[in-house]
RNA sequence: GGCUGGGUGGCAGAGUGGUUAUGCAGCGGACUGCAACUCCGUGUACACCGGUUCGACUCCGGUCUCAGCCUCCA
């Protein structure tokens, strides 16, 4: 039996991870805001939870995943506004925008995308629960959530009431019967997105998306509900309040899983701070599986420090690990999908560091490990082996999707053409046979200014984009 | 100030009470016309100070220090 831990936050340890229903497996990421080009410190939670979930898959006959979108924000209006657009068209273009970066990364889309904007009758109702239940109260437009009045509130973050009173930096504003309580609903301008409601024209806060959202499509308590570690608290600790007191259920998610921070040298990267690089940026230079690789490279739990030098790594890690089935070529058949592979099919020594708390390092030191296998593999029947636990892994990771051969020549539109490149070859093995040296030399260093490096092997000139 | 989590070799990053993960980079060798690819070998580590222990990088205490959250944020 394939047991799972997982680290959660309520706890504040790993954990056995049992789903309530075996047959019938939820999990709730943040998804983003949709106001501007997602960056890889977003990407994050994408690759970790889309790891997560092709474990799930494995391990439980159905998994029920959404992510959601945040259509419905003060920056995305803010934004619309600056760009003279309608808000809406801003969110569907950013929207769009953010499944591309996601699938370049090569996250399988969720079962789920709920939009905020699609589900206001849902969150309305849910405030008027809420009020009715006396956890929130109506004051001049707006509906705040009376945070005293929920005996638990604080236990996902780990903060006493008390805790917050000190140094608090919560605003304090006339219609709030306590600084922490915060906004359920809020009174909008008419320039201002609105929805009507019992208390006025308005849009909802931050938070009550997604408990509306996951109570339509997953159920009172979820199984796994995912985010980054800068959600936790307020984000995650008002949600979890909310849908609790709404719900009548003390249990509103089984386990929180949070993702740490990407930083730039010693600090969080962060739009706020400004030290960002979006994932649509990248994409220019880099592949999707360089991206995801380097995101893998650090345990989730951990912040990992983002660099050029970083990707760098990454971008001759994976390599090495197509090289060795560019070496070893095919000796049959092989499948490349293995969605519907059993888990005992996959490498062990990637299966458990993953079922370990999602121990990605580990599970790339085993890939390598398997690299090194195939590459000394001495005959057929090992190769084929050793490849298709390589491949196995590697789907299981989102990585090797591509053929080996295409990833090293693939792309480089602007430099030589492939047939160009195949007929400087061609002169440069007529001048070696003649034992004209300095000429073959001539063409592998104008090659090599190219950007293509040569590989002379046995069976021939085999080439690669640098 | 409160709450979390860290400090590992040139870089990234796992892990373990006693056999120097892994990758990238470096160095030596094999292969090669020379290279590249690949293979073999190899060096540099566990912030600091105490304690527990036969033995600690790993457990405990303290110090210094870094980051995250407490405001929007993946």
């Amino acid at each position: 039996m394939h047991q799972l831990y997982l680290h959660n936050t309520l706890s504040g340890r790993k954990e056995l991870f049992k789903p309530l229903d075996e047959h019938r497996v939820t999990v709730y990421v943040c998804g983003p805001t949709v106001y501007n080009y997602v960056h890889i410190g977003n990407g994050r939670p994408g690759v970790v939870f889309d790891v997560l979930v092709r474990l799930l898959r494995k391990l439980y006959p159905r998994v029920i995943y959404a992510r959601n979108i945040t259509d419905i924000d003060d920056k995305i209006n803010a934004a619309a506004l600056a760009n003279r657009e309608s808000i809406q068209a801003l969110a569907d273009r950013y929207t769009q925008a953010y499944n591309t970066d996601m699938a370049y990364l090569g996250v399988t889309e969720p079962d789920i995308t709920p939009r905020a904007t699609h589900h206001i009758t849902e969150m309305i109702d849910m405030i008027s629960q809420l009020i009715d239940n006396g956890h929130a109260y109506a004051n001049d437009g707006h509906v705040m959530f009376d945070v005293p009045s929920d005996p638990h509130y604080g236990s996902l973050s780990g903060r006493s009431l008390q805790d917050m009173i000190d140094g608090a930096r919560v605003e304090i504003a006339p219609y709030k019967k306590d600084p922490k309580d915060f906004v359920l609903w809020k009174p909008s301008t008419a320039e201002q997105p609105g929805w009507e409601s019992p208390w006025g024209i308005g849009r909802p806060g931050w938070h009550i998306e997604c408990s509306a959202m996951i109570r339509k499509h997953l159920g009172r308590t979820i199984d796994i509900h995912g985010g980054g570690s800068d959600l936790t608290f307020p984000h995650h600790e008002n949600e979890a309040a909310q849908s609790r007191c709404a719900n009548h259920s003390t249990e509103y998610v089984r386990y929180w899983i949070h993702n740490n921070m990407l930083t730039m040298g010693q600090e969080k990267m962060s739009k706020s701070v400004g030290n960002v690089q979006t994932i649509n940026a990248l994409a220019k230079q880099y592949s999707g599986e360089v991206l995801r690789y380097a995101l893998l490279s650090g345990q989730y739990r951990s912040s990992l420090a983002w660099s050029q030098d970083l990707v760098a790594q990454a971008q001759a890690s994976l390599a090495s690990l197509y090289q060795a089935l560019r070496d070893n070529p095919a000796t049959l058949d092989e499948p490349l999908d293995f969605s519907q592979t059993s888990i005992e099919a996959f490498p062990k020594t990637v299966v458990s560091p993953l079922l370990d708390d999602l121990n990605t390092p580990e599970a790339l030191a085993a890939m390598h490990e398997l690299a090194a296998e195939l590459q000394k593999a001495v005959n057929p029947e090992a190769v084929q082996r050793a490849r298709t636990a390589l491949r196995a892994g590697g789907w299981l990771l989102g990585l090797l999707n591509t053929d080996p051969d295409a990833y090293f020549t693939a792309g480089g539109s602007q430099s030589l053409s492939n047939s160009e490149i195949d007929d400087l070859i061609e002169a440069r093995n007529i001048a070696r046979q003649n034992k004209d040296f300095a000429r073959g030399d001539q063409i592998r260093d104008l090659l090599a200014a190219a950007g293509i490096e040569l590989e002379d092997l046995r069976e021939g000139t085999r080439w690669r984009r640098s």
